[in-house]
RNA sequence: GCGGUAUUGGUGAAGUGGUUAACACACUGGUUUGUGGAUCCAGCAUACGUGGGUUCGAUUCCCACAUACCGCCCCA
């Protein structure tokens, strides 16, 4: 039977797993040090957990839903998104209680899934890396979630990153703009696009970042939620400014910025690459907010939260262009090669020694001839070949090549007894 | 969900309605039976995504399906 994988699966093979091993060891260890911990959800919730939190008529609900019930008919979603199901991770266990220091800080890295036509960087089954805040609704919490998407996108050395920032303000807010926003676009209505039209009914924030020719000129004069933000989220807003001012880092002001989940209710942000060889228009690649009322709405109480989640696919594909370097193959340090009668053992022996010493070392199982095995120690980019005849092994010797000039050095078994004297013996 | 392009070996790919599917790279073995990355020699496709159809005959024509990619929707 031929067997493929899933639309829009992929499978991460070892040239590349140890690319996302390394993004993801500098994220964990970027969130360590800010002390947010990690959390581990379920792939998959409850149906109405993703319709509530995200809104009814989002598209994810609408149509991007990876759902279907099971053998108890229980009506199941596999997870589109990670904030929902940590939210509901949070109600559950009660960590609003008092046992929990405040504000409650954690991230995770997970598998998402989403029915959807699959392009570059876009799949049905991709990985996320977020991270929630719950507890605190100062600006400060805002300032450190987006710092912490900052610096981790610094420190994984992506290039021509912009911050987009906007600010959607409380429900009410929302909402008195949301009904603006059809006051000014009703009447032009039929000279929207089609796509326009239908958003709206369904989505008028949409309509914003149209880019149909039809919307363009309707745009500049709609009206913004500046004008509409209760004297709070603005103050609010600006300290967020006025700190990453402080801090030195730039961004955007973007009224346009709308973020396509319901829950958000006050500050918003992307951050979106510009890489002409990737995308013809800038990507976003990390994005996040404030979204203070998802807790009472899976009836905790009243909590706010901020967070962000990046698309590891996405970042990948980046990386893979902006940071070449971090992703080269490294190879094996030693390579055992043995050749005659009882070496095997011998080089079985070594090879288990030098790992204990923190090395990296392969010998050969298939057994066979020296040159073939050169050229093994070759494609696994081995720096070393220590080489293992019956004479050295006779006379507690043995002899170790650099493969880059082929320098040899001549070792004694004692010096495979500890890393200092090995070391010593190659630097010679 | 809509529109479009593509699909030949491990990889990059050439090519044709008709006996043996070019070339290159990679790989494997050999080139004095203990030393690699060079040269040389040899080997290396269940037959051209899957299933139908047209045809005397299809990898080459048609249809459907699958998958990937591009654009839209949307989004990470």
């Amino acid at each position: 039977m031929r067997v493929q994988r899933p639309k829009g699966t992929v499978d991460i093979l070892p040239a590349t797993s140890s690319q996302w091993e390394k993004v993801e060891q500098t994220a964990r260890d970027l969130f360590k040090r800010a002390n947010y911990r990690e959390i581990r959800t379920p792939s998959f919730e409850n149906y109405e957990l993703f319709s509530r939190s995200s809104g009814e008529t989002s598209d994810v609900v609408e149509k991007e839903m990876y759902d279907f019930n099971d053998k108890g008919g229980r009506h199941i979603a596999l997870r589109p998104e990670g904030t929902a199901g940590v939210v509901r991770a949070y109600v559950e266990n009660k960590i609003y209680g008092p046992d929990y220091v405040k504000p409650f800080n954690v991230y995770y890295i997970a598998p998402m899934y989403r029915y959807e036509r699959p392009q570059a960087g876009r799949q049905r089954e991709f990985h996320q890396i977020g991270v929630e805040s719950f507890g605190s609704n100062g600006y400060l919490a805002d300032v450190e979630t987006i710092l912490l998407g900052h610096d981790l996108l610094a420190e994984l050395g992506v290039k021509n990153y912009e911050l987009h920032i906007n600010t959607l303000g409380d429900s009410d807010v929302r909402a008195a703009y949301h009904d603006a926003l059809v006051n000014y676009f009703t009447p032009v209505k039929d000279q929207l696009s089609e796509d326009s039209q239908r958003r709206l009914d369904k989505n008028p924030l949409r309509i914003l970042d149209s880019k149909a020719e039809e919307d363009q000129k309707f745009l500049p004069d709609a009206p913004k939620i500046r004008e509409y933000l209760d004297d709070e989220s603005k103050e609010t807003f600006e300290k967020i400014l006025a700190t990453l001012d402080k801090l030195g880092v730039k961004y955007v002001i973007d009224d346009d910025l709308v973020r396509g989940l319901d829950y958000y209710t006050g500050v918003i942000f992307e951050f979106m690459v510009d890489d002409k060889s990737l995308w013809a228009s800038p990507s976003t690649v990390l994005g996040g907010g404030r979204y203070n009322h998802l807790v009472e709405e899976f009836d905790g109480p009243e909590t706010p939260a901020v967070g962000f989640g990046i698309g590891e696919e996405r970042l990948m594909l980046v990386l893979s262009k902006q940071n070449p370097e971090m992703f080269e193959d490294q190879g094996i340090d030693f390579f055992i090669a043995n050749i005659g009668e009882g070496t095997d053992l011998k080089a079985v022996e070594v090879a288990r020694k030098i790992r204990s010493l923190g090395f990296s070392a392969q010998y050969d199982v298939d057994q066979k001839k020296l040159k073939a095995q050169f050229r093994k120690a070759d494609r696994v980019k081995a720096s070393y070949v220590i080489t293992l005849g019956a004479k050295e092994v006779a006379e507690g010797k043995l002899t170790i090549k650099r493969l880059s000039d082929g320098e040899q050095f001549s070792a004694s078994f004692a010096d495979l007894e500890d890393k200092e004297a090995l070391l010593a013996v190659l630097a010679k």
